[in-house]
DNA sequence: CTAGGATGTAATCAGTGTAAACATCCTTGT
DNA sequence: ACAAGGATGTTTACACTGATTACATCCTAG
C-alpha cells in the first residue's frame, strides 16, 4: 500500500490523526478519561473505524505509550553529554523527572497500570528498555573507571532508575508539594543524595 | 444511629461490606476493573444502594486508599523497632515495599491516578501523611545523633520516600525483573545505596 | 406513636468498548 | 483494462458502566 498525503481514501491517516488527538485529549482531560469514540468523533470518523488500525483501545495506549519511551529515551540521551560521568548520571535523572514534568499524563500511561498486563505487549517492554539503556551505559563506564561502587552496574543503574521515577511519580501525584526551594535546586539536590550513595568517594560530593 | 450486629435493616452493613467486597475484587481483577454495580451484586444489594453511602465511586475508592495508607504507616511503624537510627531507616524503607508487594492493587490505588484530583480530598491527603510521617521522624532523630548529613529532615525523608516509592512501583508494574539474586538481599541492598548517601559518614556502610 | 430522616429500590439516561454485517475504496495480477 | 480481493469505513447492536430521579420502606427520636 502506498498512501502519499493527496490520497482522499477516506480520511488519509487514521492511525497518526488518533495518536495526535489522544496526546491532545490525555493532556487535557488526563489518560483515565481517554475513549476511543471521542476521538474518533474527533477526527471525524466513525467510532468504530479506530479498531480498523488498532485491535482495541489497549493497543492505541501502548502505541501511546512507545512513542513516550523513544522521546524519553531521546532527551535523556542528549543531556549526557558531559565529560565527567558524575555530570551525566545527574544530568540523565534531572532529565528524566523533567521529561515526567513536562508530559505527566503520558509518563502515567507509560509507567501506570493503564494499560493492562504489559507483559503481553512485547514491543511496549522492549521501547521501555531504551530509557534504561541510557542510565546503564554511564553505570557501565563509571564502574569501569572507578567512579562507581565495584557492583554489577544494573543494580547500580536500577537504583538510579527507582530513584527519578520515585520523585517523578510523587511529584506528579501531588506528594511532593510544600517545597520552600527552587524546584530545579531541590531536583538536583534529591538525585545527587541518591546517586552518591553509589559513589566509591562519596566525599567527592560535598553536601 | 446504633446498629448492631442483630440488626435486620436491610442489610445491616453495607459501606463495610462493600469495602471487603472492593478488596477482594481488586486483589483478583485489579483496581482498574472495580465495578461499582458488580459490588452492588456481590453483596446482595441493588445497583444504586452503595450511593446511599459513598457519594460516588471515587469517595468509596478514596475509603479504600485511607484504609491502605492506615495499614501501611502500621507496618512501618512496627518495623522501627530497632536501636540504631540507620537500622530503622533501612527497615522501614523494606516494610514499605514488602507492603507493595503484598497489596499492590491497593498500593496502586493509594499512589496511582485511579483517584482523580486527589487534592479534592483533604481526608486522603491527610491519611496519606502518616506514612511519611514514620520516615520523616526517623530522619529527624538522624539528623540530630549526627548520622545523617546535617540538611533538612524533610528533604531527605523525601529521599527515601522517593527511593523506595520508585522500587516499589517498578517492581509491581514488572520492571525490576531478571534478578539473580534473593528478593530480599535485593531490596536492602538498593535502599542501603540510597540511605548510604545521605549519611554523614557514608564509610559506615561497607558495600 | 407518629413525623421524618436514613436506607433501599426500580426505572432511566448518557456514555463506553467492542463485535458483526455490510458498503466502499484502492491496489494488484492478469 | 479490468476484475478480484483486501484494506478501510459505516451502521447497527449488545453488554456493560456511573449516575440521577422518583418512589417505597424502615428505624428511631421526640
Amino acid at each position: 500500500m502506498t498512501l502519499d498525503k493527496n490520497s482522499q481514501y477516506h480520511h488519509g491517516d487514521v492511525p497518526s490523526a488518533l495518536m495526535s488527538a489522544a496526546l491532545i485529549r490525555i493532556k487535557q482531560d488526563g489518560v483515565e478519561k481517554l475513549s476511543l469514540r471521542a476521538l474518533a468523533r474527533d477526527i471525524g470518523v466513525s467510532q468504530t473505524a479506530p479498531y480498523r488500525h488498532f485491535k482495541d483501545k489497549t493497543r492505541l495506549l501502548v502505541s501511546l505509550a512507545r512513542a513516550g519511551f523513544a522521546k524519553l529515551a531521546m532527551e535523556q540521551q542528549a543531556a549526557a553529554h558531559h565529560k565527567l560521568c558524575l555530570d551525566n548520571l545527574i544530568a540523565v535523572g534531572v532529565a528524566y523527572v523533567e521529561f515526567a514534568m513536562n508530559h505527566p499524563e503520558q509518563y502515567k500511561l507509560m509507567f501506570g497500570s493503564k494499560i493492562e498486563n504489559r507483559c503481553q505487549h512485547p514491543d511496549l517492554m522492549e521501547s521501555s528498555m531504551a530509557s534504561f539503556q541510557v542510565v546503564l551505559n554511564q553505570a557501565v563506564i563509571g564502574v569501569e573507571s572507578g567512579l562507581l561502587v565495584d557492583k554489577d552496574p544494573h543494580y547500580l543503574a536500577k537504583c538510579c532508575w527507582a530513584n527519578v521515577h520515585g520523585i517523578a511519580s510523587l511529584l506528579i501525584d501531588g506528594f511532593y508539594d510544600n517545597l520552600d526551594i527552587e524546584f530545579k535546586d531541590f531536583l538536583t539536590q534529591q538525585i545527587t543524595f541518591n546517586i552518591r550513595g553509589i559513589l566509591k568517594e562519596p566525599a567527592l560530593i560535598k553536601v
